[in-house]
DNA sequence: GCCGTTTTCGGCCCGACTGTTTTCAGTCG
């Protein structure tokens, strides 16, 4: 079913972890983690690639990772990871995860200490024998000891809208700093990434030491990390636990080349310092420069500027192509806020949510939309106070009577009905019939035929959208047992639409399988899926993941006006 | 381990910070 892309890629990466505490060389380490990110990033299968022969004209992957691979997928072994494996033991490979330790460092105490797990590692701090270590000393080990801390209580990464509320309040705490100017997210948070690790905050000001000084001093603040004079970091506390905020701050003239570079990813950046290199110039966070001198930095579009690239935006910076493609002057534009026309999937108080039909259309004209799509859910709901038919035919009456009053906006007659366990449609044709646009989504037999009841959905002539497609939460829910590229398949045969549901722990599809269904053209629909006012700000989230897939606004039906959405459902 | 019309060998992004060092190594982002 699925195929093998991610299972490889976690063996690069742990082949690579082993590779580090060994000794190896850094490049081949960093060799590895390439290969792994790339797999994990890829959208054809790597069977596929194989059977075409074509796997080593992926960059990253030479000779030997294309041997590893095809090894594996015939025999379900890799023989350098096992010989690798003996060597290694888990427990030592754990030790990468503290904060402050590093290959080398474990090697070290591995071989002279024989120290193979964290318990090892705790005995050497208390029996003095770390710090006799040479190159070791009384502070190191104390790092060590508040690294052991830091991992022990170590956070998941957290959702994306988490990451977002604090920096957004951080920033407005950060503005009332004297002497600050620009201020923005960067890092991952900035590139819209499902889920954030830590939070990094960029900000220009004359005076660093001052302003680092006031963000220490954030009310939430339990412990400082750091407090230099262009660097702070701090942990807070949250309702979820406690969180990592890091703030750099840098001159005026070099915000840009900072914004970039703390922007990231990793990967876009390594690729732009090659093209830096070719030119004979050095590209750093403070700017580029010839020799000493500085020719660009001041704003992000000097510095791309420099290499004759646009201002990418910051979803697109994975180094997945972007570059190449923008040099020849053929990067896509991408969708963006304003070409959202409306939200086509909200429930009102008619099922589940907390909204009059009226207070919907209000906050959707506030919204500056032209449509939204009334979609409560069907009977078989009914821990969600599932519309009876009677209902519905009721509320039906209701959008008409409400959309004759309203102006400037207009209520879509709609439903999210399910999917049964037989895969047929919880709602009779007749009810069908009258509305303008039908969700149908998997709510109840996660692991039951899912794959066969949604292609059965989407044959469903009255069908438009399925919902949520895969069914998984971000948060810890692995979701349904679903073939999704047969989904993908489906839709396009029958030319019906997925669902990008934008609340935060769904973002479903996710930028992956969202690529696949563009590849595929079949269209995506971005919807809220929100039962309450405050949800309708989700749909920054679903778009942040669009534009991680470079979906254009030809691609999603709600950048469509009302007529032609219409007469497209 | 990957990569290349300047190279099939010798490079591989760059800088801050820290702590251990008499000039640098390890870790991090």
């Amino acid at each position: 079913m699925e195929n093998k892309n991610k299972e490889i890629a976690k063996l690069f990466y742990r082949l690579a972890d082993a590779l580090e505490i060994k000794g190896e060389s850094g490049f081949k380490v960093v060799a590895y983690q390439k290969a792994a990110r790339v797999l994990e990033d890829l959208t054809t299968d790597v069977a596929e690639l194989v059977a075409q022969g074509k796997l080593s004209e992926i960059p990253g992957i030479g000779r030997g990772m294309a041997e590893k691979i095809e090894e594996y997928l015939k025999t379900g072994k890799m023989t350098r990871y096992e010989e690798v494996m003996k060597e290694v033991p888990g427990g030592l490979l754990q030790l990468l995860e503290i904060p402050g330790l590093g290959g080398r460092t474990i090697h070290q105490m591995h071989k002279e200490l024989n120290v193979n797990n964290l318990e090892d590692l705790k005995r050497v701090i208390e029996d003095g024998s770390l710090e006799k270590l040479y190159g070791m000393g009384k502070k190191k080990v104390e790092n060590i000891k508040k690294g052991i801390e830091l991992f022990e209580h170590a956070q998941e990464r957290m959702p994306i809208y988490e990451a977002m509320t604090i920096a957004e309040e951080v920033i407005d705490y950060l503005k009332k700093a004297e002497g600050i100017s620009h201020v923005s997210t960067a890092g991952s948070l900035r590139r819209m990434k499902e889920t954030i690790g830590d939070i990094d905050i960029l900000a220009t000001g004359r005076d660093g030491l001052k302003i680092i000084k006031h963000f220490v001093a954030f009310p939430r603040t339990v412990r400082v990390l750091a407090e230099g004079e262009t660097k702070g970091s701090i942990l807070i506390t949250t309702e979820a636990g406690e969180r990592q905020v890091d703030l750099r701050i840098v001159e005026e003239d070099s915000y840009g080349a900072a914004l970039q570079y703390f922007t990231g990813s990793k990967a876009h950046n390594i690729k732009l310092r090659g093209l830096a290199k070719d030119k004979g110039l050095k590209i750093s966070e403070y700017g580029v420069f010839r020799g000493e001198k500085k020719i660009a930095g001041r704003s992000e579009e000097e510095v791309y500027g420099v290499f004759g690239l646009p201002v990418f935006p910051p979803e697109m910076r994975e180094d997945h192509g972007e570059i190449e493609l923008a040099l020849e002057g053929k990067l896509p534009v991408i969708v963006e806020p304003a070409d959202i026309k409306g939200d086509l999937h909200v429930h009102s108080n008619w099922s589940d949510g907390v909204m009059t039909l009226e207070e919907v259309a209000e906050h959707g004209k506030q919204l500056g939309y032209s449509y939204i799509a009334i979609c409560d859910h069907s009977q078989a709901a009914r821990y969600a106070h599932g519309l009876s038919p009677d209902r519905l035919a009721e509320e039906i009456k209701e959008i008409d009577k409400l959309n004759s009053k309203l102006k400037g906006i207009k209520l879509l007659k709609g439903i999210e009905v399910d999917i049964l366990g037989d895969g047929t449609i919880d709602c009779s044709e007749e009810l069908l019939k009258k509305l303008d646009i039908v969700v149908a989504s998997i709510h109840s037999g996660f692991k039951k035929n899912v794959t066969e009841r949604i292609i059965a959905a989407l044959k469903h002539p009255l069908v438009n959208i399925i919902g949520h497609p895969t069914g998984r939460l971000i948060s810890g829910r692995e979701g349904y047992d679903v073939d999704v590229d047969k989904i993908i398949e489906a839709a396009a045969e029958y030319g019906k639409i997925l669902e990008l549901n934008a609340y935060y722990d769904r973002l479903d599809l996710d930028e992956f399988n969202l690529k696949k269904a563009k590849e595929k053209r079949v269209l995506i629909s971005i919807g809220t899926d929100t039962h309450y006012a405050h949800g309708f700000g989700m749909m920054r989230y679903g778009l942040g993941i669009a534009r991680r897939a470079w979906l254009t606004k030809k691609d999603i039906i709600n950048t469509l006006p009302l007529s032609k959405l219409l007469s497209r459902l």
